[in-house]
DNA sequence: CACGTCACG
DNA sequence: ACGTACGTGACGTGT
């Protein structure tokens, strides 16, 4: 049974400050107080520590009247005035619950008792305790739900079930209303019957049970208690009720509000502000202690070639390459074996056969962005192939967040490595991939990530290697036309735009256009001010310059980062080579930099024309080949949705069928409004829907996008199933895996805000989808470059764009290309569904859409 | 260096 | 009671 705390964090928080105030004031050197946070954190670690919940809520009374003021105006009258350093604390321990990532929940007319109670008998599923000082809580106490009270201050714990409760006042839970409406509570203001106290109060109690059976036998009571009753009877029965929790009000908190997920780190942050010194030790921290920090002790050398011994088994190949001034710079290789590491000079390994063989060929090297130290060693002839680990990508599939070696070093407690020159740095670099070798592949297999990891990542490599070396031919000509040509429309159109202003102003700038759409012109703005696309559209109509600004900003984007942009990463062989990245993305795709060849425009005819300056080599022509709905169908394979897998069995169009599943209608009933809709609500399933989000983006309203949604899941019932069993997943672990056993952590599923919660959620599910077709298209790579190099063609693999490969094919290979490229596509992975992968070539990118 | 915007899948 | 579709990278502005 799952366990639930639930703190009455007014009650705590008084008597943590009752508890700590009168020994010894206690506040930061700015004077703010904090000794009640500091006592109100000592019960909560000591209550986490005793409870272990796996859902924890912190509930506060708001400050104004309840209900309870109109049955009694006096309520919780004659109190004291809460003390001015008591008051600030309220503030404080807020910040120290959200720094804590603990929920805290209070709503104005609600008291926390009521919270309490609400949250409380809406989960009979989990067993809870509740933490309070307020013996009024008692009263909620059943077979699975238990108060713990705070004893001697705050030192100590003392748990109230059903058979304390007995034995201490020989009451039942229920009867603590009875009580309190018989005898009244004083801090509360709650009156009670004059002159009966808890003894008497007790004894009427195991005699007639309620209020309502006191009063009702008053006449078996006898004496001067008998007139009392009969006098005060209806101000017992309002105690009563003042007095009696309620378990029905509006306290929209779910469980996942109250999920325990503490951040610890950022708790520490709040202690160390508050300099709440001895807190803060005692949280463990990531940090490792110096002493374990132990530098790396090794031989190093230079030498003029390498040691035989090198070359069995593992060793680490590292560039040296470091500018010393303008005119000097040193160039040369690293390499570690066990306890050993040398550095030669470049001309020296030039001159090593044996190493140069060895760098070849030998498949079991080790280093940390091998494609990037292959780079380095071709620009000086040299060859590099054959890594048995790349700790970069090794350490970056564990944990993402490593971007660096210094972060790898960190994360998992390497030594450090030291050097005066940069031939000893790499050298003990060189010395501690061997160590982080062993380290990181051993979490790698207890992480169950070393399929992806020696079958997925490493063989990608070298043809990631291969397709940057090879690059696109550009024809800069055509480049060349489209800047000329998207300058001169950028001219006349922001000249016609400033027609319509009073003063010039940088169309560039969104700040100064928001200005003059907003605020010159008086056209309706959005509450961010934002002048994107989407916003502009909603104007249209509305003022000439609207469409002209539509044109600008498209043709502008067209000439800086196309026309002119790609410009600058022409090399000097007339070709484009961009870097694949495989250590970026959270769910597995590759990345593509310098420039960025994954977002060459296509979606309309005018941007599109920029593919025109994508060429074959000469006697070549390009081949696309592209996956037809491939996260669709990973989708209808991972879920096991017979509609959508049947739909896919028999080569339907995906999104028709989904309209007329949605529309109810026959498949020549389907309109293009009902399609674009269909394929919107595809598109959101994949993305992890929700209902704004599909209404935004097909521009209808919330509610019928949310009918759409639920049409959708009772059409595809198994896909339901699958997001809420992959959201489950992931709040078990904290992180979802693809087929292929990739990992993505989302800490987000834990967030205690709603919006970050959720968007953890949409996250799991497309992590999933997304990550798994990137398995399936990096498999195809691999397939293909094996087929290539097997039928040994002269054809070269040369883009990746996730769901789409390019090829310079030579002519005469055409045939054979487009064989093995849709097969090896079609059959990179098993699935309920066929893959369908569709080949085109021309004389340019553009050519074969 | 962050932000807004917009290009792609 | 609040504000949202998932994953990227490059450009220009403005701090």
């Amino acid at each position: 049974m799952k366990k639930m705390l639930l703190v009455d964090g007014n009650s705590m928080l008084f008597r943590a400050y009752y508890a700590t105030a009168y020994g010894r004031p206690m506040t930061t050197s700015n004077g703010i107080p904090t000794n009640a946070v500091f006592g109100f954190s000592n019960m909560m670690h000591k209550a986490i520590e005793i409870i272990q919940p796996d859902y924890l809520c912190v509930a506060f009374d708001s400050a104004k009247k309840n209900f309870r003021h109109e049955l009694f105006p006096e309520y919780k009258g004659g109190r004291k005035e809460t003390p001015e350093d008591l008051v600030a604390q309220f503030a404080i321990v807020r910040e120290f619950l959200d720094s804590w990532n603990l929920k805290r929940y209070e709503k104005e007319g609600i008291e926390a008792d009521d919270i309490i109670g609400t949250i409380a008998s809406s989960h009979p599923e989990c067993e809870i305790a509740i933490l309070s000082s307020d013996r009024d809580l008692l009263q909620i106490i059943d077979p699975t739900t238990s108060v713990w009270l705070m004893k001697k201050g705050i030192s100590e714990l003392e748990k109230m079930d059903e058979a304390a409760l007995m034995e201490k006042y020989q009451i039942t839970p229920s009867q603590i209303v009875d009580l309190k409406g018989l005898m009244g509570d004083a801090s509360d203001n709650i009156p009670g019957i004059p002159s009966v106290g808890e003894k008497t109060a007790i004894k009427l109690l195991k005699q007639f049970e309620t209020v309502e059976g006191v009063i009702e036998h008053v006449d078996e009571v006898k004496g001067k208690l008998h007139d009392t009753i009969v006098s005060y009877q209806n101000q017992a029965i309002l105690s009563k009720k003042l007095a009696t929790i309620r378990k029905d009000a509006d306290v929209p908190v779910s469980m996942d509000d109250m999920i325990y997920h503490p951040d610890l780190q950022n708790l520490k942050k709040f202690y160390l502000k508050y300099e709440m010194n001895s807190l803060a030790r005692r949280i463990e921290t990531e940090e490792v202690p110096e002493s374990t920090k132990s530098e790396i002790e090794i031989k190093m050398t230079k030498v003029r070639s390498c040691p035989e011994s090198f070359f069995n088994g593992n060793t680490s190949v590292m560039a040296v390459d470091e500018v010393m001034n303008l005119l000097e710079s040193v160039q040369g290789l690293a390499l570690a074996h066990g306890h050993e590491a040398v550095y030669m000079d470049l001309d020296d390994v030039k001159n090593d056969k044996k190493l140069l063989q060895y760098l070849a060929s030998c498949p079991n090297k080790i280093g940390y962005d091998c494609k990037k130290l292959m780079h380095w060693a071709d620009q000086y002839g040299l060859a590099i192939r054959g890594f048995a680990s790349d700790l970069m990508i090794a350490s970056f599939l564990c944990d993402a967040s490593i971007q660096n070696v210094s972060q790898m070093i960190e994360k998992f407690e390497l030594p450090l490595c030291k050097g005066e020159s940069a031939q000893e740095r790499s050298m003990s670099l060189a010395a501690l991939l061997i160590q982080a070798d062993q380290v990181v592949n051993q979490r790698l297999k207890e992480m169950e990530l070393t399929h992806v990891y020696q079958k997925i990542e490493m063989p990608l490599i070298s043809i990631l290697y291969d397709m940057e070396k090879a690059g696109i031919t550009i024809d800069v000509d055509t480049l060349n036309q489209i800047a000329e040509d998207t300058l001169h429309q950028m001219n006349a159109v922001s000249q016609r735009i400033m027609s319509y202003v009073d003063e010039p102003f940088n169309l560039n700038s969104p700040k100064q256009l928001a200005v003059v759409l907003f605020d010159q012109l008086g056209l309706p703005a959005n509450k961010k001010r934002s002048t994107s696309v989407e916003v502009l559209e909603k104007l249209q109509g509305k003022h000439p310059i609207i469409d002209d600004l539509m044109v600008y900003r498209k043709v502008a984007k067209q000439y800086s980062t196309y026309a002119e942009g790609l410009k600058k990463y022409i090399h000097e062989d007339g070709r484009i080579h961009t870097e694949f990245n495989q250590c970026v993305t959270q769910t597995g795709r590759l990345s593509s930099t310098n420039p960025n060849l994954q977002n060459i425009s296509v979606r309309d005819e005018q941007s599109r024309q920029i593919r025109k300056a994508f060429v074959p080599s000469d006697d070549h022509v390009l081949m696309a080949c592209d996956y037809s709905q491939i996260e669709l169908r990973v989708l209808a394979h991972i879920a096991d949705e017979k509609g959508l897998i049947e739909a896919f069995v028999h080569g339907l169009d995906i999104h028709t069928k989904t309209a007329m599943d949605l529309f109810q209608v026959k498949a020549d009933e389907v309109t293009s409004l009902m399609r674009r809709q269909a394929k919107a609500v595809n598109f959101g399933i994949v993305y992890g829907i929700s209902d704004f989000g599909l209404a935004q983006q097909i521009d209808v309203t919330r509610k019928q996008a949310q009918e759409f949604i639920d049409r959708y899941f009772e059409s595809y019932p198994n896909i339901l199933t699958y997001t809420n069993s992959t959201i489950e997943e992931c709040k078990e672990h904290g992180y979802v895996k693809t087929l292929c056993g990739r990992r993505r952590e989302i800490p987000e599923i834990f967030d205690k805000n709603y919006m970050i919660r959720e968007f953890g959620k949409r996250a799991a599910t497309n992590a999933r989808i997304q990550g798994t077709a990137a398995d399936l298209i990096k498999l195809a790579m691999i397939a293909i470059d094996q087929r290539m190099k097997k039928e040994n063609v002269h054809s070269k693999m040369i883009l990746q764009v996730h769901d789409e490969l390019i090829f310079d094919v030579l002519k005469g290979e055409e045939e054979l290309m487009k064989h093995i490229i849709e097969e090896e596509m079609i059959h990179a992975m098993e699935l309920k569904v066929p893959l369908v992968a569709e080949c085109k070539s021309g004389t340019s990118w553009y050519e074969v859409k």
